[in-house]
DNA sequence: CCGAATCCGGCATGATACTG
DNA sequence: CAGTATCATGCCGGATTCGG
């Protein structure tokens, strides 16, 4: 059970020889989202071999970056998550999350229909870059696309991504993932993309349009 | 030459599929650093395949990372550098960097004499997290260890990390890896290891717990 | 049925030799 | 020096099997 280590005296081979295996921060991305059973990991990381998961997890474990709770109400099979050690990943998750959203997908990837709106709604959180000021209270609801749906709450400072649109929603911004992701990256102004109607809002407009600066870089 | 890729449509997994295969991220800490040569990266990733080396380098460039300049005086050989692009992984390897520096060194790692200050000097730029007050004029030279010397000069809200001490420092700092470790990670106040004498200051004492402060969460 | 452990084919990696 | 070619090794991925 030697894992291969890159041998050098830096942080950042330290971290690599850690969670710079092949599905390790796959794995990671999931526990941060929530905490897992077995079978969950394994349906969302669809390619992993079974033994390949197992062996993964035990080493995380052993690392102290995850955690076996096998104590659960009933029947029910032990829940993995991760350790406040393994928590601190989040940083370093967000900061691909933000450098990969700058990518296209790959033929490859766009082959298969693997989405899932769970990770949609980590890379929101990942792209929201700005706390919103404390006097900013507000909640706005997202279309993007057909497929994803979300808001954002804003309450003394402290900004929460939540699934499903909110019945209590101060406003509502649609349009398409394009052009909320040129939004995103600064290509195209909230003020433009409003007026080409390429994002629609619905409602308060002045805080559909503060919320959204929240992402802006 | 078809990469493996997770065929996941997350940003996370399209970072990956780039930037998430071994060495790969240790290519980019070295092209961080500075540009560098064929034959430099091949010393500094000590292991890694000439082929490997050359198959990175050829994705990399591929995918718009890196970018090679074949131009250069006299007969020198080409250069690799990371395109503007490339650049943009800075704040993913700072990030790992962070989490990296709070693990101990392997028992495997410990083996190797692997060490390198120019590695050294990146994880410090890692690890002051804050920027400096405008008007913060201070240079201080720091010694961890034997090993590593550096100064650190703040002008006009900006940060510099160069390498050996500087003639004209405010102060100089002085400590043990493990104890300026300690005050980085916030387990060790600045106050406190000064009076214990974990760390010792030369020169302006104000400013240099100001600037250490630079480097606590 | 879930959570693994085992076995095995294929491919990525690592070491070395070789070429321009 | 900067790669390319070749081959051995070992990791990965898929299927199967086994214990609870």
């Amino acid at each position: 059970m030697n894992k291969r280590s890159y041998g050098q005296h830096c942080s950042l081979a330290y971290a690599l020889d850690i969670i710079g295996d092949r599905w390790t921060l796959l794995m990671i991305r999931e526990l941060l989202i929530g905490e897992s059973r077995y079978k969950d990991l394994l349906s969302a990381l669809q390619g992993i071999g079974t033994n390949l998961l197992a062996k993964r997890l035990q080493e995380l474990i052993e690392v102290g970056v995850v955690e076996k709770d096998s104590e659960q109400p009933s029947g029910r099979n032990a829940a993995y998550r991760l350790t406040e050690f393994g928590l601190g990943l989040r940083p370093v998750v967000f900061e691909l999350i933000r450098w990969g959203y700058r990518l296209p997908p790959f033929d490859d990837v766009m082959e298969g229909p693997t989405s899932n709106s769970r990770w949609d709604l980590l890379a929101v959180e990942a792209l929201r870059r700005h706390a919103p000021p404390k006097k900013f209270n507000a909640c706005c609801n997202f279309s993007v696309g057909e497929a994803l749906q979300f808001h954002l709450r804003c309450k003394n400072g402290v900004a929460e991504v939540l699934p499903a649109h909110a019945e209590d929603a101060d406003a509502t911004i649609s349009g398409d993932p394009q052009d909320h992701r040129a939004v995103v990256l600064g290509e195209l102004s909230i003020a433009v993309a409003i007026k080409q109607k390429r994002l629609t809002v619905r409602g308060d407009r002045a805080k559909a349009m503060r919320m959204m600066a929240l992402f802006q870089e």
